[in-house]
RNA sequence: GCGUCUUUAGCACAGCGGAUAGUGCAUCCGGCUACGAACCGGAAGGUCGAAGGUUCGAAUCCUUUAAGGCGCACCA
């Protein structure tokens, strides 16, 4: 696995060991919540890695903090091979600072690895089932869908990086309700164009997309004015929906999504799936009958309310077919964790949504809702009020056509889900030439020119010679990879990959502006050509996971 | 009203129990006759919304509170 990540857990587990034995001699118990952690100081004085056990243990230990770390560091000297020296500081910090060796170590770790460095490896990999989008397929998708796609997809490719078995889904809702308005507004519309009157449902999609499918229906079925309503209808939608799948299907692909699965809501009903997955929680005693309609015992479940599965007039809500697809997901397919991207205004759906699943017995921990916070779109000091049904929305389509593609995906996986974003049309055009995407991009481009300029001397490189603080701290930063990973896999959150490909350009910059390559010492040159080389492999790597281009020229 | 998210420098954000609170934009000063200046080095800028509490130690955890976003349908 390599990188400081690996360092931590041996470091941790040496300096555990110390703790028990110290425990131990000292006839004490360790605290309960007590937890050796190790982390990275913010100043470089106080070395590369830092411990706190000694201040945890202090008052079960009944000891001064810097006695116990003194104590520790004894037992723990010469233990790792990496490790220079350790210095008690502050209020009882153990500080390790390690050998340039190690560093030199993990160059050639990194050289051999090439792109797959960072990669974490299990043995047993486990499977997951990353969905998001999912837009109404009734419409195009919007600015919020945008985000959820930036995001979803990153979470995805960074599990797979994380050595899951990844599927990324898209659930079509092609059932149920806002379909049937679907087909009631192109039926509308389609009325209307031989009669303007024709009156549009009150809560139909007034959007102008919807009249187009009308007139295309028009145009491709001159027969369908001597069809029966229903017909014409179910034709309308199968038209309308092909119509708008195909679109969402294209402007993903354009924005870098590609999904294994596109799974219908529809294939639910027709399989009896729904019913069968309320049958199943009938036998679990969660489901109960009252004013003709069925109901999920929500409030079992420590939820506000109970909620309708099958509605008087017999139709199944939203709910219940999502807890088919959940099931099925879950359960007929087994995935060891599914993750779903979420706007923020869905956030009363999660927990009754995973509660079911816990009343069908799976433990609700395998399902993860990621909500993010809703998108306002601002262009310059007036806000955008988005609706779907009144048609005014900006469309992903028209986004990407102002704001090339890295852009967007950088953009909005720059900040942690939970945030409110305002999303600047303006600024966004306007800005896309500092974009922070730019400059890391710039520094792949940088790396690769060099790569093209100085052809590599006949002289093994000696990896020794790399002695310079920036070339230190970029070798630290590239050894952070694996640990980034975890961190965004773990919090399912990917601004932790831009952050970090940012600071790591940033390293690199530095590094090229107090160091040349071309003209060096041989094994010198040689050796600064092996850094800069793993640091382009590593920015790829970071940046094919956010689904961004490393581009070699700029 | 109940639930939930947010509040950190002029702006956009990071830090989520540790040692002097960071990064970018904007502002100011400096750096290309050398591998790409879309870059680098430096300066300035903050009662971490407010008040209490928990502890060796709080931007971070707990209460209370203020402002804003989003939910609270036999909609999705």
């Amino acid at each position: 696995m390599g990188g400081k990540l690996e360092l931590e857990k041996q470091l941790a587990i040496i300096i555990e060991g110390a703790v028990r034995q110290l425990a131990e001699k000292e006839g004490c118990t360790l605290p309960d919540n007590y937890k050796t952690l190790l982390e990275t100081p913010k100043e470089e004085r106080f070395g590369e890695l830092s411990c706190n056990a000694a201040m945890q243990l202090a008052k079960a230990f009944r000891s001064n903090p810097k006695v116990i770390a003194a104590k520790i560091t004894e037992l723990i000297e010469g233990k790792h091979p990496a490790v220079e020296k350790t210095e008690i500081a502050g209020a009882g910090f153990i500080n390790f600072y390690l050998k340039k060796q190690w560093y030199y170590d993990e160059l050639a770790l990194m050289i051999s690895r090439g792109e797959d460095y960072g990669s974490l490896i299990s043995d047993k990999p486990k499977t997951i089932n990353v969905e998001y989008v999912s837009s109404n397929p009734t419409g195009p998708c919007h600015i919020g869908n945008a985000r959820g796609g930036a995001i979803g997809d990153v979470i995805a490719n960074v599990y797979r990086k994380a050595g899951w078995e990844v599927t990324k889904e898209f659930y079509l809702n092609d059932a149920g309700n806002q379909i049937k308005k679907f087909g009631e507004s192109i039926y509308a519309r389609y009325k209307q164009l031989t009669d303007p009157d024709f009156p549009f449902p009150e809560d139909g999609y007034k959007g102008q997309d919807v009249a187009g499918i009308a007139e295309r229906f028009a145009k491709e079925n001159p027969e369908a004015d001597k069809m029966p309503k229903e017909e014409l209808t179910e034709k309308a939608i199968a038209f309308g929906l092909e119509n708008n799948v195909g679109n969402i299907r294209r402007v993903l692909e354009k924005y870098g999504i590609n999904y294994d699965v596109w799974f219908s809501e529809s294939t639910l009903h027709e399989s009896g799936a729904i019913t069968k997955a309320i049958d199943f929680l009938r036998d679990k005693g969660a489901v109960y009958e009252k004013d003709g309609a069925v109901w999920f015992k929500a409030t079992d479940y420590n939820c506000e309310k109970d909620e309708v599965l099958i509605r008087s007039n017999g139709i199944p809500t939203y709910f219940a077919s999502d807890i088919a697809y959940h099931l099925n997901k879950l359960k007929e397919r087994n995935f060891d964790l599914a993750v779903n991207v979420w706007g923020a205004d869905h956030h009363g759906h999660v927990h009754r949504l995973r509660m079911s699943m816990a009343a069908a017995g799976i433990d609700p921990e395998r399902l993860r809702i990621v909500l993010m916070q809703l998108v306002h779109l601002v262009r310059g000091n007036e806000t955008l009020r988005m609706s779907k049904r009144r048609g005014d929305m900006v469309t992903l389509d028209e986004l990407l056509e102002e704001v090339p593609v890295d852009a967007v995906r950088y953009i909005f996986n720059s900040t942690n889900p939970n945030s409110h974003l305002d999303f600047d049309m303006d600024l966004a055009v306007k800005n896309t030439l500092d974009n922070p995407v730019f400059y890391v991009q710039y520094a792949h481009a940088r790396i690769c020119s060099i790569l093209r300029n100085v052809p590599p001397a006949n002289t093994p490189a000696d990896y020794t010679k790399l002695t310079d603080k920036t070339e230190i701290a970029l070798l630290a930063a590239m050894a952070d990879y694996s640990g980034v990973i975890k961190t965004a896999a773990d919090e399912f959150d990917p601004s932790k990959i831009t952050k970090y490909v940012y600071d790591l350009a940033s390293c690199f910059h530095s590094f090229y502006n107090a160091c040349r390559v071309k003209n060096e010492d041989a094994s010198l040159m040689n050796a600064r050509l092996m850094l800069i080389t793993a640091c382009k492999n590593i920015i790829k790597s970071a940046l094919t996971i956010l689904g961004v281009s490393a581009p070699e020229e700029m």
